[in-house]
DNA sequence: CCCGGAACCTGAAGGC
DNA sequence: TGCCTTCAGGTTCCGG
């Protein structure tokens, strides 16, 4: 599931094959993913446009485009962005297809695979009709401490539920989230007002290096998620709790435990994150 | 404000 | 070529 490590990762090697490349044409061929406008003037409106900028907010991939429009998508839990040989075959997951022409190489294409048809497009003069809700970036340096406790102080909902909230910190998901307190230690049920100083420094050191390690690590290929030339990433193969059931945990032995939390599995260690 | 649950979807996995 | 149920989860929306 596309998390800011995955959404990152694709960011990063998809910039080489966008930037600079012209949207020739779009073919829509699942149109209630197109959030905003209509899917045919979504179509009309991208065609001629050059891609000038890929930048992520939160899962968000934001491509700027000549004209000073945005479209932005977002990949949901299945959602995948390949490259191309203009003309490839579209296999029956793939959503749309982005055909991207420049004077210096072969033509290619972008298509939006998503067999779960969650994913989601929109083309916006506003990136902040979009995204505007997002609480901060975890990653860069003004996220500290004291940031985070801010965002903690007085809430009573669950610690995990917290993390998973993209108005208060945009990016984390299921597996990061899990990732995240068991690094710190703590309690997915915990309240997320009741943790100590010396707890929420840790959740903050925790929160940074499970997503730099999930970048490092190119992702984390579990469900369906790849990377725009199709590969897996590794990020999974370090995961101590997530989706990790009944396996021993890598600390203390004790199994790793599974609830469920707003719908979603929470895996955690019951011994080294005691509540 | 806060919370819980349904809806959106389909493929995989498990029970019988 | 087995059928049926359940589960998975990011986000939005709706009701209490």
């Amino acid at each position: 599931m596309p998390e800011l490590p995955e959404v990152e990762t694709i960011r990063r090697e998809l910039a080489p094959h966008l930037v600079g490349r012209r949207i020739a044409a779009v073919s829509v061929k699942w149109p209630r993913m197109v959030r905003r406008p209509s899917a045919d003037e979504f179509v009309r409106r991208l065609r001629g446009r050059t891609v000038e900028s890929l930048s992520r907010r939160g899962k968000y991939l934001v491509a700027g485009l000549s004209g000073g429009e945005f479209l932005l998508l977002h990949l949901k839990m299945t959602g995948s962005l390949l490259v191309k040989p203009s003309g490839a075959a579209a296999d029956k997951h793939t959503r749309m297809v982005f055909s991207l022409i420049d004077d210096r190489s072969e033509p290619s294409a972008l298509h939006f695979r998503d067999p779960r048809k969650f994913g989601s497009a929109w083309l916006v003069e506003d990136t902040s009709t979009v995204t505007g809700k997002l609480g901060p970036e975890p990653l860069p340096a003004r996220f500290t401490a004291e940031a985070l406790a801010d965002i903690l102080k007085g809430r009573r909902q669950p610690i995990k539920a917290l993390l998973c909230d993209q108005s208060r910190i945009a990016g984390l998901g299921n597996m990061y989230a899990d990732e995240a307190l068991f690094a710190a230690r703590l309690h997915p049920l915990r309240p997320a007002g009741t943790l100590s100083p010396e707890e929420i420094r840790r959740l903050h050191r925790a929160i940074r290096q499970v997503l730099r390690r999930g970048i490092r690590d190119c992702g984390a290929s579990v469900s369906n998620y790849c990377r725009p030339d199709g590969s897996p990433g590794w990020a999974h193969e370090s995961f101590r709790v997530a989706h990790r059931g009944g396996r021993p945990c890598p600390r203390c032995g004790a199994p790793i435990q599974r609830l469920s939390l707003r719908g979603r599995g929470s895996y955690f260690c019951p011994r080294c994150q005691p509540l």
